[in-house]
RNA sequence: GCCUUCUUAGCUCAGUUGGUUAGAGCAGUAGACUGUUAAUCUAUUGGUCCUAGGUUCGAGUCCUAGAGAAGGCGCCA
């Protein structure tokens, strides 16, 4: 009677017969008389074992305590199951309940719970169904993303967390200090590093030092901003995914980007179907209560698979500008903000309108302004533009953000003076501009968004287990 | 940061033009039930109507301020 434990997830009808042990959380408890029927959950995957109680064989006592929420341990031979809603259930013959839960405290219902509730128990959330779910895709898409660079002999590097340089202009950003700021007496030369240090906001200046010595790197590491984004696509923590490759141009850039998320995204169809499923039709029947125009036009795999069928959509910022001028929704004045002016920056409704509406696909728009666009991208030709793109995805938007990186060290210096970017402290970077500097180009792409995509889950707080925005930095 | 909306039982919500003891479903509790699938059936406990002021004979409902949340926008990934 000394069984292993089995995992749920790995339990299928040639185990039907065979005496098993599994361990996990009760889901619901439905009883009768003569007959219990627990749900138990382990979290290995979305279905649930159903465990056959005996009343006549065990304590009732023993029975009234396995309530929802707690963790029980059971043995028993594995049946094949009268029920209607799963093939197999394991008949209990030795039942130990590992931790109790107070059933009038305990939070999470066999119900439906609004994602708000759910956000305020975030640590007890993982137990639910949706959440469950989510989580274990957000780990096969990090898997997934970690396989596709390792497949192409990209190396992980890990850059700093504790940053010095500020002039990235990627945000506001978290000063980082081991002193006590409301000292009269603070001074930056006696904090710990002696100087103003701040959390990361990108890790793609140190990433690009990396790859200008070992060709494809890329970093997947935590970032903070410290914008007061109130949104559902901003957090104050996130996780971005920035490869830099040397030898690599803007349109290599785009290749690896499009190869990448198609990657992921036929992985994650591949071998999360389970999860997908239940999140397809659990926004289905959320949405029964929208009017028709703000449902989604497709369910939740066929947008995935629609993402794979064709190539993405590539335009330059200018052909975007023309597009967007002529307009319907422009010309009858129903944008928001008007396209009138090339330089603009695009604001999100113009995004949505080139992807939801015009493209129907994916878009990458490349050779924006440079006025709008970070000191670090590679000027172009015309001197006006620089060689940026934008990776733009239905419902989250910008996913990705790259581009070629300026090689040229007479031009980078010549863009840090126009822009106030100070060479003292970014010496570091002009080096490699100096030493043996190639062509090279990056991106990022923030991790909660791709997870939002995939899942469906319409809040960025409801990617992540423990979101971190404005005000808000419980657990 | 700006705009809009919301806050009523543990959860999800209803509550009419301001009118008496504030309602439902679920959960909890007690019981019933021969196999259930968010089980079902019967009974029942449970309320600082977000907070503080104000208007009124009378406020869950109207007004002011504050707190919290959601959606949209900006900043971006």
């Amino acid at each position: 009677m000394d069984l292993k434990r089995s995992k749920i997830n790995l339990l299928t009808e040639k185990n039907i017969g065979s005496e098993i042990k599994i361990s996990g959380w009760v889901r619901t408890k439905r009883q009768s008389k003569n007959v219990s029927f627990i749900s138990v959950n382990d979290g290995s995957s979305i279905i649930s074992l159903q465990v056959v109680v005996d009343m006549n064989s065990f304590d009732i006592s023993l029975v009234d305590n396995i309530t929802t929420g707690a963790s029980i341990s059971v043995s028993g031979k594995l049946e094949k199951s009268e029920g209607k809603s799963q093939s197999f259930e394991l008949l209990a013959s030795n039942i130990k309940i590992l931790g109790l839960a107070d059933p009038e405290n305990y939070p999470i219902q066999p119900k439906r719970h609004s994602f708000e509730f759910l956000r305020e128990v975030a640590h007890l959330r993982p137990r639910t169904n949706t959440f469950s779910a989510v989580f274990r895709i957000r780990h096969s898409i990090i898997y997934s993303i970690h396989k596709f660079f390792n497949d192409k002999g990209f190396l992980n590097i890990h850059t700093p967390i504790i940053t010095s340089s500020d002039a990235e202009g990627a945000g506001e950003m978290f000063k980082v200090t081991a002193l006590d700021p409301k000292d009269k007496d603070f001074n930056f030369s006696d904090d710990f590093f002696s100087r103003p240090v701040n959390l990361t906001v990108s890790g793609q200046l140190n990433a690009e030092l990396g790859a200008l010595a070992l060709s494809e790197v890329y970093t997947f590491g935590p970032t903070f901003r410290a914008e007061n984004s109130n949104t559902s696509k901003h957090l104050a923590e996130f996780w971005m995914i920035e490869p830099e490759m040397a030898f690599y141009d803007i349109h290599d850039n785009m290749d690896l980007a499009e190869e990448m998320l198609k990657y992921v995204i036929s992985y994650i169809l591949e071998n999360c179907d389970d999860d997908l499923s239940f999140l397809e039709n659990f926004e289905i029947n959320d949405e029964k209560s929208l009017p028709q125009i703000q449902r989604n036009q497709q369910p939740l795999r066929d947008r995935l698979s629609s993402i794979l069928g064709k190539k993405f959509d590539r335009i330059s910022y200018t052909e975007a500008f023309n597009i967007l001028r002529n307009s319907k929704p422009n010309k009858k004045n129903k944008f928001e903000f008007k396209v009138e002016e090339w330089g603009i920056d695009f604001q999100s409704e113009h995004e949505r309108f080139l992807v939801e509406k015009y493209f129907k696909n994916p878009v990458i728009v490349r050779d924006y302004p440079k006025k709008i666009k970070a000191f670090y991208m590679r000027t172009n030709d015309d001197g006006k533009t620089v060689a940026a793109m934008d990776v733009l995805f239905p419902t989250v938007g910008e996913i990705i953000g790259g581009s070629q990186r300026e090689e040229r060290y007479d031009k980078l210096v010549h863009r840090m003076d126009e822009m106030d970017i100070s060479k003292d402290d970014l010496s570091w970077y002009l080096d490699t501009r100096k030493f043996g500097s190639v062509v090279h180009s990056g991106y990022g792409l923030g991790l909660e968004r791709l997870v939002q995509f995939i899942t469906g889950m319409k809040n960025i707080r409801d990617v992540i287990p423990f979101p971190r925005t404005p005000g808000n930095c419980n657990f």
